[in-house]
DNA sequence: AAAACCAGTTGCAAAAAGCAAGCAGTTGAA
DNA sequence: TTCAACTGCTTGCTTTTTGCAACTGGTTTT
């Protein structure tokens, strides 16, 4: 149980636990996708993850406090994974990695449309979805005069694959 | 050649370049420790790379463009490698990822004290410093008006562990 | 001419990732 | 009440990546 460092530096302990190829990709899922148990996870999955790296990472995050387990009462075997304030706290990371992303790689416009988003709207707007997501994930309380973030990055998404299935449709 | 993707989610795209656990290391020692070639890179590394993982993740960075390559006039065998506008827009997440490690991980304080500095200076600090880093890295021009974030980031780490030293001296 | 330094490479063992199939328990419809 | 579909995983296996230590051929310093 004695979990030992490589080194004291905030970006290698970063690393230590987001490091490497899927972790961060189960997160974004939950987060922007919400989605809450295993089947919806492994079966959605954009990337393809393996069901055993699935069930890996599920595990290693809970362990580490990024992800949260209970059961779900409609369902003897579901399980429902919640964000934690640990996790929250990366949707600023997020947002600069999308950010890079967007600036450097070959992204689809489909998937980046919410980054873009996230990018424009700065700060603000990821503290406003900070909230919200900790009314998602922690039964915090929802303040009811607040649009909702969430549905405003899922409506722009919608909407960019509207315009492009239609434009396939009128081609 | 044919690399293939994952996905087209900027996210992932990041992490496919990203997504290990030394890339995100070396591109960090170059930056803020300013260590130019293989040896520095080697020897001096806090979290102990080991020779063959550098080389290999030197070669991988250079090829996707987030360092360059260059042979020192000075040394035949040397090579200097530099930060590309890619890696050096890498910054605000270097910055996001600092802060959250300081948050949420077990971090030493002179290991953190740059990151801190970099979280307290939000955005202009690190406009400042990426354009610093052009200066150093890409041959761009220097405004000599500026003062060097690079020298103080460097300034309050070197205080902090002559600070820590002559607490433990006087002990 | 010898010693130290340079950027890596090589060979091998251990760990992690990836793939396909399977499993026991649960649920909902016929 | 039976059965198919669904639940969260697990197992066995192969491939890839990591980690360690020793080593290489060349260069520079003394």
């Amino acid at each position: 149980m004695t979990e030992t460092h490589r080194s004291g530096c905030p970006i290698n302990l970063t690393l230590e636990v987001l490091g490497d190829r899927w972790s961060l990709i189960v997160i974004r899922d939950i987060m922007f996708g919400n989605r809450r148990h295993f089947r919806e996870l492994l079966q959605n999955s954009e990337e393809g993850i393996a069901s055993n790296i699935l069930a890996d990472r599920l595990k290693r995050l809970v362990e580490r406090g990024l992800l949260s387990r209970e059961d779900d009462p409609s369902h003897k075997q579901k399980g429902i994974y919640s964000l934690t304030e640990m996790s929250i706290r990366l949707v600023p990371i997020f947002a600069e990695m999308g950010a890079w992303g967007r600036r450097f790689m070959p992204v689809s416009e489909e998937l980046s449309i919410r980054a873009q988003l996230l990018e424009e709207g700065g700060r603000p707007l990821w503290d406003d979805f900070m909230d919200e997501l900790r009314v998602l994930h922690l039964h915090a309380l929802r303040d009811p005069a607040k649009p909702s973030v969430f549905d405003r990055l899922r409506a722009a998404y919608l909407e960019v694959v509207a315009r492009n299935a239609a434009a396939e449709a009128a081609e």
